[in-house]
DNA sequence: GGCCGCACTAAGCGCCCGCTCACCGTCGGC
DNA sequence: GCCGACGGTGAGCGGGCGCTTAGTGCGGCC
């Protein structure tokens, strides 16, 4: 085992777009929160007492409780984007790209699952606008997944009567993982990943 | 379109076994209250509102703001684990009682929206004994889709690597249909249904 | 060494939460 | 026609919430 720094949850937590310092500790603090209790039910005194400060601290940074779960969103958005994006653009067929970017969203939903549980369930504590351009990258990683389907439909690799509800529902079996998924449970996250590439493979008819 | 009672969403909602009528009410106004802001951001106060009384009344027919989840849990669970026993115990093909399964469990999901979101999504907001009823309710779900499963591998109908795993993606997949499913989209429950007892079919790899 | 800037704290404001309680209108039984 | 039972209301309590403000300790710069 690394000796890298970790969570209780034994997640790495890079978090390293975020400074200063207490800055950070305050939003892995708040992520730690809200993956646990849900935003609406977190104090920003418990967040505050998570990160080592008094309540009043967490303003000095963030102007509101709701920038916090703001910044959260954005930034793992961006990361889940940025995984997908990966495996659709390397090289291969469809069905090694396709299993690549489901074991590798699975892995991250699974490994990271504090901050995908926020990211995935707690879209509805946003305001209008913060919603609106978080639903924007989401339309965004739903084009890539699909992306990959259309392109082993064209090639033949795939047999998939309905791209449009496929996609939505790999998608749905990878992001529910955040749900379920324990450390304590009896699957790691590598196993995880590679049970549910192949059974998307499946879905999608793979040959 | 029938003269029946329905809700702004267009569920039909029967709750036919909570009396008198004021507690169904209420018990209605919290599915809705609870599934579109959450149990922790609903008031108990817009509760009574939604179902035209004063705050005082939620007190006369419930003894907390926890107990109407939990009502309304056990209620949903039931429910749902009565739809998978029906599924289940029909005569048929393990194909045949799966693709029942899941096409009738995803059509609940789908129809009965605001219920599901509730049931599926508000479990951590009981407290230990009601939580730990509930858990022991979904356990007996996962049971009922495993031996479906089960039945199909040993007669030769399935190609299933992992029974537990490919059970819970199963599970998985269904439940997930209450976090994105709207009726202003382009599927109606139904095709949901239909759509998803094929891929699942595919899944565990059907004859 | 003196002073400024700023990250941080102690205290607390105003508000709204879950929940309670004293009271009231209505309706069936005699 | 009166009376108790009961479903319902108006007002409000105690407390914890998100957030603010006045003040403090400390590190860097001349």
């Amino acid at each position: 085992m690394s000796t890298a720094e970790e969570t209780t949850g034994g997640e790495v937590e890079p978090w390293d777009e975020v400074t200063p310092d207490a800055a950070r500790r305050l939003l892995i603090a708040a992520v730690e929160a809200f993956a646990e209790r849900g935003y609406h039910a977190t104090t920003t005194r418990d967040i505050a007492g998570r990160a080592g400060m008094s309540p009043a601290a967490l303003y000095i940074h963030y102007k509101t409780k709701e920038e916090l779960l703001h910044r959260i969103s954005r930034i793992g958005h961006d990361k889940a984007l940025d995984i997908l994006r990966t495996a659709a653009r390397r090289e291969g067929t469809a069905a090694e790209r396709l299993a690549d970017a489901v074991s590798s969203f699975v892995r991250w939903h699974a490994g990271r699952r504090t901050t995908a549980r926020v990211v995935q369930y707690e879209l509805d504590a946003l305001g209008p606008e913060a919603r609106a351009e978080i639903v924007a990258l989401r339309r965004q990683v739903d084009a890539e997944v699909r992306g990959i389907v259309e392109d082993g439909v064209a090639s033949g690799e795939f047999d998939v009567l309905d791209v449009h509800g496929t996609t939505l529902a790999v998608l749905s079996l990878c992001i529910d993982v955040a749900r379920w998924f324990t450390v304590d449970g009896p699957r790691t996250p590598e196993e995880v990943g590679a049970l549910y590439a192949d059974l998307v493979l499946r879905m999608v008819g793979a040959k």
